[in-house]
Formats: C-alpha cells, structure tokens, sequence
DNA sequence: TAGCAGTCATC
DNA sequence: GATGAC
DNA sequence: GCTA
C-alpha cells in the first residue's frame, strides 16, 4: 500500500527526454517511489523522500519541480489503482480530465525520429528515421508493364496512400490514442512504403561537397527507406512483371556484406586507428600494475550495479577493463592525459586514489543502509538489484530476514539463500580439476566412444585463474551427429556423483544449443559450487569457447569491435551485420562458420589472445 | 543525444 | 516485458 | 560516465 503521496505531470508541459525520463525513473525505482509514464502524462507515488529527489533531479535539468508538479492525487486510490493495475492499462489516465493536454511534439523527441513537413497536414510532424540501399536508379521495383495492372496497383497505393494519412492525422489530433512508437510498429507490419509516397516531403539534405561523399564499396549508398507494401500486391496476377516483390528488399539486394555495406571501408578505418582502446586487442596486462586504483573503482561500480544506474556501470567497467590492460603502474596525473574511457570525472577519482588510497564517494555511499542492504541481499543466487531493493522497502535487510519471508523466494532464490556460504566461496584450481575430471569420465561412459564428445573446461579455469567462482564446462560432439538427450542423460547420471541441485534444466534453443545449471560437490563433505554445462554444435565450437571463457568484459569488448566492424558477435556465431542510424540493425547476413577460436580474430583482424590474457 | 554485447530462462 | 544470469 |  502506498500511503504515501503522489503527483503527476502532464508531459507535454515539462521538457523532459527520454534519457531524462530514463534517469528518473532509475532514480525514483530504486528508491522506493514508483513511476509510471503514459503517452502525456507522468505519475509518481512515493514519500516524502521521493519528492526531495525530484526536486533535485529536476534542479539538475534546470526545471522548477514547483512549477511543474501538477496536482496531488488521493493516495488511496492510487494505491488501489496501482494494485489492480489500473495504471497500466489507462493510456491516457482519463481519470484526470482535469489534466489539460497540450502537443509539443517537438519538444519531447520521445522516438528515434527525424521531424519531417507534411504538405498534405501543412505540418512537421515526426517520422521514424531509416535507411535503405538505394540502387542504382535502374531497377524500379514497380516496373509493371501491363497497363491495366498498373492501374489496378496505383489505385490501391492511393488506398493504402490514404489510410497512412488518415492515421497521421488521427494522431495530430489526438484522436488515436497514440503511441507513436507502437504506431509505426503497426505501419511496418505488413506494409512497405516510400515516405514521397505519403507526399511527406523532406527538408533539404545539407548539402555535402562531392570530395567528402562516400559511395561505399560499390558505388552504392544507403540513403532512405524504400518501402514496399507487400500484401498490396496480394491477389494481383503479375506474372513476373514486378521484379523483387518475394523477398524483403534489404536481404534480396544485400547478399554480399562486404560487397554491400556502404561505408564498411572506411568505418572499418576508423576504427581501426583507434584498435588500441579495445582491451580484447590490447589484453590483459602480464602482471596487473594498478591494483590499488582497479579496486577502489569496482567498488564503485558494485554500488552503480546495485544502484542500477546502467550508464555509470558501463562507464566505470570500461575504465577497469582498460587499467586491467595497462601494462606500466600509473604515477602522476601526467599519465592519465588522454586516455581513452578515463574522462574528467574518473580521472579526478583516480587522482583522488592515489593521493589518499581511497574514494570518499565510496565511503560515502558504501555505508549507506539501503547499499549495505542490497549488498547483502544480492550475495544469493538469483536475487539482484531490483528483487533486493524491493526486499529493502519491505523491511528485509538482511539473509536473516530472507530465512524468516522463504515464501517470498522462488525456488532457485531458496536454494541460493541456503547455500549462500558455499557458493560464494571460490574453488581451488585443482578441486575445479577434479570437477571437470568427474564430469569428462561420465561424458566418456556415457558415449560409450572415448573422445566422440569433447568437453573444454571454460571460464575463469580455461584463463588460468588460481580459483574460480563456478565450473563452467562446455561440450560439443566431434562428428556432429545428433546430441538428442545427451546432456539431460548425462545431468542424471551426474546426479549421484556431483550434482546436488538444480538450476535450470537443458531445453533445444533456436541454435540447437543446451545449457544446463546447476549445483554440486565432490564429496558429502564438501563445499557446494555453482556448475554450468553447456552443449553446442561443432559448427558454433569457435564461437562457443570464445564467449565462455571470457572474461564478461573482454567479450564484450570483443562484440563492441565486430559490431563497429560490419559484423555481430555471439556464442553461436559470427555474422556479417548491416547498421543504420543510431546502430538499429538493418540486416544480418549468414553465419560465418567458426570452428576454432582463431577463426574469429582472423576474421575480426585481431591479435590471438591465448585465453590468460583475456583476464580483463 | 543515443548508445554502451548478445543470448537465454523464468515469471 | 522485467529480471537475473552467463 | 564516456564518446561519436
Ligand atoms: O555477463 C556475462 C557473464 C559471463 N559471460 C561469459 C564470459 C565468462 O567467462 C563466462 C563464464 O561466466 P562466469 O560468470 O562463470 O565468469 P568467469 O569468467 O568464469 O569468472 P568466475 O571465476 O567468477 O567464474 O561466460 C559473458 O559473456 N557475459
Ligand atoms: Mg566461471
């Protein structure tokens, strides 16, 4: 119940964007208040705290809350509207029509949009931004050479033509119960359009001296969509006068990357100068020089990750990951000058640590009761940050009190809070040795064939750590037949001999993939540790190895590289990916068969890293 | 100002 | 879709 | 919090 008061904002009156709704809605979440956002409006319950949070947070945007804060509401009937979830499905919360609401659709640049006039509305309104290929000019995709077909088609188009304009206009006029975002999702469901089509009209491109401009690797551009409205062919007899309408445009034009992803080329050398901040490039460093700074940062960044503040964490983790790669000792401010992911801030607490060994924002914040709570909370397996912080507001500060609410826990939490001492003890390299020996021996019986599955001891063991947090034990079958069953036979025959729970049990992805997780020990005596199997297809073993062993960091680092490099990175493989404006996937090409680790850095063009390097 | 890795399981 | 995990 |  929230006896708490709250109030709401007509959004169209406050200028707040999406990163600042974002930021605020962290804020509030992860202090006990609750936000909700409809298309116009925004509402916020929680105490007296909240408010003095909004205050603040709004001072930052340089907004007086006072102003804005529009009206109080009955904390009863919030409360109740929130429990039976009313909130969630009003759009327009019409429980207020007192609320007066106001277009500005400009100020509030909720989607990934580009403002485009409208001669049709005599209006700028909002249009998804996309990209296409454009070709040559030659091939017109409406080549159709039967008149009489062709005005069959044009008059369905001038249809089709009028049903978008119609729906522009509902929602200018705030007859559609719009969601703008949801609205073009509906659009693109089926259909395919040209925005001149619309008789949307685009502003004047700037115009860029013909020296700067970059055709791409075969002349070709990506310069706006091109739609087509697939089903509005439906039921037209063509023939095979309409050339392309089978396939979506993207993938039937698109088919060699390399060929055909304009501006690769010089993508490619962009990033190529600035190799060295990729810790996946650079490597771990031999010997870690600057473990003082490293650990006073990741204290940090625990309190960001608790704190869920998704921007800083990133921040602070790709600093640490680039320290980790550093090679010399830093000494002075003079060698923190120009490094890449160390900016003003972090730079200032590195000085900080070096001048007094310690940050008094950590201090600060570490000792905190909601952070020492959440801390604590968090050490079992399956809690994190949100599930703690709502334990938090509900009294539950400590495992003691976790013990007392076990109704609250799901399964997994239950067992995760019972065995929270052994699992958060790390194994020694050579009981982890012994785990991984268990498991390959019963791999072994079970095949019945010596050496027909492999199985690789990943993670933290593969890098040569000296302990390891979990056991992570990929397998894969060498002659690439059929695992049907493998792993869950192999999980019950483990069950005697290692396995003491159960996690999560092995189910067929898309990839053909399995993954199981659980709990063990080597003998009734021991300690309990986390296990992960995983079983993967050859074809995907390259790709497969290299994600499990890591570390989380270098892999993501690695992905970051393919990405800005034309390509996708994952566990299962390595594909060639076209991107447009603000990295939004436009196509994603065939996998590129990895079998062995080597075959991604070469595609990748990156040094090998022998995997006790990847300790970043 | 937007994006920051990519995928899977569970609820 | 949110949360948590690897 | 950093960066294109
Ligand atoms: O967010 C993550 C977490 C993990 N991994 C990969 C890399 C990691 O090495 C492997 C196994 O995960 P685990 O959590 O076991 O990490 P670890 O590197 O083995 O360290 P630890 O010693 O804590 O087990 O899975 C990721 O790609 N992303
Ligand atoms: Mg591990």
């Amino acid at each position: 119940m929230f006896k708490d008061m709250s109030f709401m904002f007509p959004l169209a009156t406050v200028n707040l964007t999406n990163t600042r709704i974002r930021t605020l809605t962290n804020l509030i979440e992860s202090n006990g208040g609750q936000m909700k956002l409809g298309p116009d409006t925004l509402m916020i319950v929680g105490s007296d705290a909240t408010v003095e949070l909004c205050q603040k947070q709004f001072a930052k945007f340089n907004l007086d809350f006072e102003q804005y804060r529009y009206q109080f509401l009955n904390p009863d009937w919030v409360s109740q509207s929130l429990l039976n979830k009313k909130l969630q499905e009003q759009k327009k919360f019409q429980l207020f029509p007192e609320v007066v609401f106001q277009p500005v659709l400009e100020e509030v640049p909720e989607f990934k949009t580009k403002l485009v006039y409208v001669e049709a509305l005599a209006k700028t309104v909002p249009v998804r931004e996309e990209v296409v290929e454009q070709d040559d000019g030659d091939i017109n995709i409406y080549n159709i050479k039967d008149n009489e077909l062709r005005m069959k088609y044009e008059k369905r188009m001038e249809e089709f033509r009028r049903d978008i304009l119609k729906e522009y206009k509902q929602i200018l006029d705030y007859e559609y119960d719009y969601d703008l975002d949801n609205f073009h999702n509906q659009v693109d469901d089926g259909y395919e359009y040209l925005l001149e089509d619309l008789s949307i009209l685009k502003k004047e491109e700037p115009q860029i001296p013909e020296s700067e401009k970059f055709y791409g690797d075969d002349d070709c551009q990506i310069t706006e969509t091109r739609k087509v409205k697939f089903d509005i062919l439906d039921g037209l007899d063509l023939g095979k006068s309409v050339v392309n309408v089978e396939q979506p445009i993207l993938s039937a034009q698109l088919k060699e990357t390399k060929q055909f992803n304009p501006g690769l080329k010089r993508k490619q050398q962009f990033w190529e100068a600035k190799k060295g901040y990729f810790v996946c490039e650079a490597g771990a460093a031999q010997k870690c020089q600057n473990n003082e700074i490293i650990e006073e940062l990741e204290k940090l960044l625990k309190i960001y990750t608790n704190e869920k503040d998704k921007g800083r964490c990133i921040a602070y983790r790709k600093a640490i990951g680039f320290l980790k790669a550093l090679p010399y000792p830093i000494k002075s401010s003079e060698d923190l000058k120009d490094m890449p992911t160390i900016g003003d801030k972090i730079k200032k607490k590195i000085i900080e640590i070096m001048q007094t060994g310690k940050l008094t924002k950590v201090q600060k914040l570490e000792g905190q009761e909601k952070n020492v709570a959440i801390s604590e909370l968090t050490r079992v397996w399956g809690i994190g940050p949100t599930t703690a912080a709502t334990f938090y507001f509900k009294g539950i500060k400590t495992l003691e009190d976790l013990k007392k609410n076990l109704h609250l826990l799901n399964r997994n939490q239950q067992v995760g809070l019972q065995l929270v001492k052994d699992l958060e003890q790390r194994i020694p390299r050579e009981e982890a040795t012994l785990i991984f020996e268990i498991v390959k021996r019963e791999i072994d019986d079970l095949s019945g064939v010596q050496g027909l599955f492999k199985a690789t001891a990943c993670g933290s063991y593969r890098r040569e750590k000296e302990t390891c947090g979990d056991m992570d034990i990929l397998i894969t079958r060498c002659d690439g037949k059929n695992t049907e069953d493998f792993l869950l036979n192999l999980i019950t025959r483990l069950e005697g001999k290692l396995l003491t729970h159960h996690l999560t049990m092995p189910k067929r992805t898309e990839h053909d993939c399995e993954t199981y997780m659980g709990i063990g020990r080597v003998s009734n005596q021991a300690v309990h540790r986390r296990i992960d199997l995983k079983l993967y297809p050859k074809e995907q073993y390259g790709c497969a190895v290299l994600y499990f062993t890591g570390s989380d960091h270098y892999n993501r680092s690695m992905r970051l590289w393919a990405q800005k490099n034309g390509y996708t990175l994952s566990d299962h493989g390595l594909y060639p990916t076209q991107r447009g404006a603000h990295n939004k996937k436009l196509w994603k090409g065939e996998v590129i068969p990895c079998e062995e680790e080597m075959d991604v850095y070469k595609i990748l063009g990156l040094k090998y890293k022998p995997p006790k390097e990847r300790s970043v």
